[in-house]
DNA sequence: GCATAATGTTGACGGAGCCAACATACGAGG
DNA sequence: CCTCGTATGTTGGCTCCGTCAACATTATGC
């Protein structure tokens, strides 16, 4: 008998990667109920962790999640460049069909409850990010300015997002199109006249 | 003496317009510190009022947030609207410099953690917006299916809006250029090439 | 092997949203 | 003019949250 309960190991005292667990926990959380209900306990719980051992790890709940949110960025550039360089419409495709099959991680990225001056992995993973569009843009376009065409062109794709996101748009303003559809039409019309 | 201290009416027990009252010390909040420091007892302090007395007009926090929201919202809509009808681009910059100028608002007027449909007023809010656009984009490029081109140009001034107001955009980005001339310059391709 | 750092736990504090019970003021019908 | 129902505000309490401080346990470097 002595201390230990039963001869179960029970868990260790020491978890062995909390950091690691405590960001996958966190990541479930927000593709379940999106950014709002990521609490830090709430976290230490799904690792199954005391109230406060996230902080051996975090400084703060900012702090995670401008970790998880780094892991987001990284993710969609993968993702991006998985599929081969196939110009800038097929680009600006991939942005917005990562926005809604992620959408809670989508909106972490770009919240602005995250001082992004604050952690600049963030901002780094973020410009990783916009040189892959940069390249596109300019091999799409050569003759245009490449800094204001690459802002159009992200501020397209990402507007577009954020407003299929938001449910902004009533029936009245997408027709009968389905979001993939819209955002092929929109990508497509910036695209070509460019 | 008898029950009431010094003669000072003090504040009488009814506020008289509490409503209006809490909604502009929530617009107070806002325009100092942002969504994140908005809290409904805060809000009630400053309004000279207990905690639990903003829940006899507003059922919750969220709802505040939506009348607070849809009030900006016919804000954007009239200040442009007072800016004459002089252009697809011209309309673009207002909307940006809108979001430059009000921060806090614009993050609330698009915030995902407001379900948009629990709140039909903010809907109709947006609408109202978004057909003052679909007219300059006809008006502008009649050639263009007004769905799709209207849609892009929303997504493009959306979207450069959100980029500036979240720092995403590092020196790299930029240039030298300030936030007006950039936003300038993208409605501009934008309205030439359509 | 032992000191020390790294990692986890327990407990507490104040602030938040929200609920219930109670107090006060207003207004419509007699 | 009085009364009574309803609208509006207050007090107090509940649970949850983020964070700090103090303590316990394990790993590590000399």
């Amino acid at each position: 008998m002595s201390t230990r309960d039963q001869d179960a190991p029970a868990r260790p005292y020491h978890h062995g990667d909390l950091k690691a667990a405590l960001l996958a926990a966190a990541a479930q959380l927000l593709a379940e109920g999106g950014l709002a209900v990521i609490s830090l306990r709430e976290v230490a719980r799904r690792a199954g962790v005391s109230h406060n051992a996230p902080y051996r790890h975090f400084p703060d709940r900012d702090s995670l999640l401008a970790a998880l949110a780094a892991q987001a960025f990284h993710d969609l550039s993968d993702w991006t460049r998985a599929s081969g360089s196939q110009g800038l419409a097929a680009l600006g495709q991939r942005y917005v069909e990562f926005a809604l099959a992620h959408p809670g991680r989508f909106a972490l990225m770009f919240s602005a409850a995250l001082d992004k001056a604050r952690y600049p992995e963030l901002q780094q993973a973020a410009t990783e990010l916009y040189e892959l569009l940069g390249d596109a843009v300019r091999a799409a376009a050569p003759t245009r300015d490449p800094l204001v065409a690459t802002l159009a062109a992200w501020s397209l794709v990402h507007g577009l997002a954020q407003l299929l996101l938001d449910q902004q748009l009533s029936e009245a303003m997408r027709g009968d199109l389905s979001a993939i559809e819209l955002s092929q039409r929109v990508t497509r019309l910036f695209a070509e006249s460019l």
